[in-house]
RNA sequence: GGACUCGUUGCAUAGCUUGGAUAGUGCGAUUGCUUGCGGAGCAAUAGGUCGCCGGUUCGAAUCCGGUCGGGUCCGCCA
């Protein structure tokens, strides 16, 4: 049970103490101390000093004495700081029996909070018209890390990515095509988003600023989009799976992969429209207008002081808004399932089985990848929009928080690596624009980086073959752009800068996947196999308690994660755990000891090190090589 | 005009949900540590009125109100 052991055992203890006094019932934290304050510590004593009329301090001291009278096995002895706090000190060599012992077991980290319910998890949904950039990337490694930790959390995880393949951008690459005669195979084999992306959208969005007679044709690509019989969205349907191919290949690099693609198109094609509709003015939460600027639209009133939004025109047609509500409400499991299924064209390398929603039905499969919980990815700009989804959610769904729109701050690009794209922005930072061309592509970042840390480790290991070498450097590039994509707070603005991104020391994964593989060498070296049979109490130094402590805590961190849908937990974790196995690596030798019994101890937890390191990285879909 | 969000050392960031002890970390700067289980490392020094004003409290980086500065959103576009 780990480090929550202790902090189970003082929370039952000092409750037995309290029920004794005349006090009413107080909530208070026993938690794990700042370093120098013993190891667990409790608030409980400033909490009571109004109650009691007393100094924090001296009801410190009431209670320490009052508790070394409890049974305690983990406990060695508690203390009245004269802060007022009350703290307390481990009895380790049991602590860390406890710790090691379930370190070493499979289902280390597990938490229940999801009761093997299924909860539906949507990130990426980037437009298939051009390849994915740096901040797409924020939003996938931000979905993927959330899944992987709901799954340790006991959750049943459906990840989907929603593939917007019929908006104003797709029509914009098609009219790229059909109008200024792109050539549909791009030069010198650029992968197929990247021309996309780079050439068709941006020069032909380019020729709308000189030429206005293109708008009429946009509005007419669009409207036949809709029309899944017509030629241009069959072509569209064409072009657009060929782009999503290529995000899709960018995305599994990263170690990403999802079980179900939905096409919007055929959302929009389905009828789920009509049935929520229906629904929506049933249950009166939109309604008509007969007077005013909306005047023949269908809307939603706003709260109190915010505008009404509106869902139907005024001729009959629904805004965008409006093909997300029954999206939603599908992700829910509110309506009838609409779509059959079918295995996408590739395999996942993960080997996860992709499946994409059809509307053929001719060979009907179903399949269920919606959830009693959703969770949607989608950048903070889109707040207002998620909040009015958030809320029809809530109407139709009783559960509290079914609906979540999990947001996050965008990327942007320091003013250097804007100049470096031919933007001067006078030392501020500058947005990304698909549209503008102003963008860093997550296959360049990934390449760069790729080919320096390929460089660093030939230089370390000049005796290592070229597949080896090549697994190791794609391991710490992803490593490095997966940690800085979640290291942070989600509403923070992530500065994107080139030069800085390529930085392996510090608060970087490779920092950590080098703690890692420092840990596999000495076992590696050891010649034995690492067993919990061993004599725990020869583990005393101040390092090898911090480290011990820092590995009893993952279930906690897991807990904490999950809770609050914060990536950064487990990466803040990760850094902790390096830095205490790095300090204890320096303080403690392991090997050619002389002292065999001391050897296995430390060996044992060495060991324990690297499993949880592994297991935590791994929530975060960083790999752990063994040599670097 | 309305709403949301961020503001912690030269730069970047943790802590804020749940108020208490010495505000933690990385980069950069200065200085030590490689015949040692790998220096992508460790140890140490300098650097902070936690934007500003006020309130609540025995106690505020943390809660509340206001204010200033940066960013974002507010269409019968998508």
């Amino acid at each position: 049970m780990t480090f929550k052991s202790i902090l189970d055992e003082i929370e039952n203890n000092l409750n037995k103490v309290l029920s004794d006094l005349p006090i009413s019932d107080v909530v208070f934290s026993v938690e794990p101390s700042k370093p120098g304050f013993g190891n667990v510590s409790s608030n409980v004593s400033f909490l009571l000093a109004k109650q009691l009329k007393k100094s924090p301090q001296h009801i410190a001291e009431m209670l320490s004495e009052k508790y070394s009278h409890c049974a305690n096995t983990l406990v060695l002895k508690s203390e009245a700081h004269p802060s007022g706090y009350l703290n307390f000190f481990a009895n380790w060599d049991k602590l860390t029996q406890l710790i090691l012992s379930e370190s070493y077991l499979d289902t280390f980290g597990d938490v229940d909070i999801g009761k093997n319910s299924t909860i539906v998890v949507e990130h990426t949904s980037v437009n298939p018209n051009k390849a994915l950039h740096i901040g797409h990337i924020r939003n996938i490694v931000i979905g993927d890390t959330i899944s992987r930790i709901l799954k340790k959390a006991n959750y049943k995880v459906n990840i989907l990515n929603y593939i917007d393949d019929s908006g104003l951008q797709v029509a914009d690459i098609i009219i790229g095509f059909k109008h200024f005669g792109y050539d549909q195979e791009p030069p010198d084999g650029k992968k197929f988003d990247h021309y996309c992306g780079d050439d068709v959208y941006v020069k032909t969005t380019e020729k709308y600023e000189t030429d206005s007679s293109l708008e009429d044709v946009r509005k007419n690509v669009l409207k036949e989009l809709e029309n899944g019989d017509s030629e241009t969205a069959k072509f569209a349907d064409k072009i657009t799976r060929r782009v999503l191919a290529g995000q899709l290949e960018t995305c599994w690099n990263l170690d990403v992969s999802y079980d179900c693609l939905n096409f919007e198109s055929q959302i929009i094609r389905s009828g789920l429209w009509d049935k929520i509709f229906e629904n929506l003015k049933e249950m009166d939460l939109i309604e008509f207008e007969n007077e005013g600027k909306n005047v023949g639209c269908w809307v939603i009133r706003g709260d109190n002081k915010e505008e009404d939004k509106v869902i139907v025109r005024s001729n009959g047609t629904a805004t965008y808004i409006a093909k997300d509500i029954p999206y939603a409400a599908w992700k829910l499991g509110l309506l009838e399932d609409p779509f059959n299924y079918e295995q996408y064209g590739k395999e996942q390398p993960s080997s996860r089985v992709l499946w994409q929603t059809t509307l053929n039905d001719s060979n009907p499969v179903s399949q269920n990848f919606t959830g009693e919980k959703v969770i949607t990815v989608i950048d903070s700009r889109q707040t207002r929009l998620q909040k009015i989804i958030t809320s029809l959610m809530g109407k139709f769904k009783s559960i509290p928080d079914a609906y979540v729109h999990l947001g996050y701050e965008s990327v942007t690009l320091s003013s250097e690596t804007a100049k470096t794209l031919g933007l001067e922005t006078d030392g501020k930072q500058a947005q990304m624009s698909g549209r503008k061309g102003l963008y860093v592509s997550a296959d360049s970042v990934y390449e760069i980086l790729k080919e320096k840390t390929k460089e660093e480790t030939l230089r370390r290991h000049p005796e290592m073959d070229g597949d080896e070498i090549e697994k190791i450097a794609h391991y710490v590039s992803v490593g490095t752009l997966r940690y800085e994509m979640i290291k942070q707070d989600l509403d923070k603005i992530i500065t994107f800068d080139l030069i800085k991104s390529l930085s392996l020391e510090g608060d970087t994964a490779s920092y950590i996947q080098y703690a890692y593989a420092r840990a596999s060498r000495i076992l590696e070296k050891s010649d034995r196999v690492p067993s919990i049979n061993v004599d725990f109490s020869l583990l005393t130094e101040d390092s090898e308690l911090d480290l011990i402590k820092n590995i009893g805590l993952f279930n906690l961190q897991v807990r904490d994660a999950a809770n609050n849908l914060s990536p950064k937990v487990i990466a803040r974790y990760c850094h902790d755990l390096s830095v205490a196995f790095n300090s204890f690596y320096e303080k403690s030798k392991v090997l050619d000891l002389g002292d065999e019994n001391l050897e296995n101890s430390r060996l044992c937890l060495v060991n324990s090190l690297k499993i949880t390191l592994e297991k935590s990285l791994n929530l975060l879909g960083i790999k752990t090589p063994d040599r670097m």
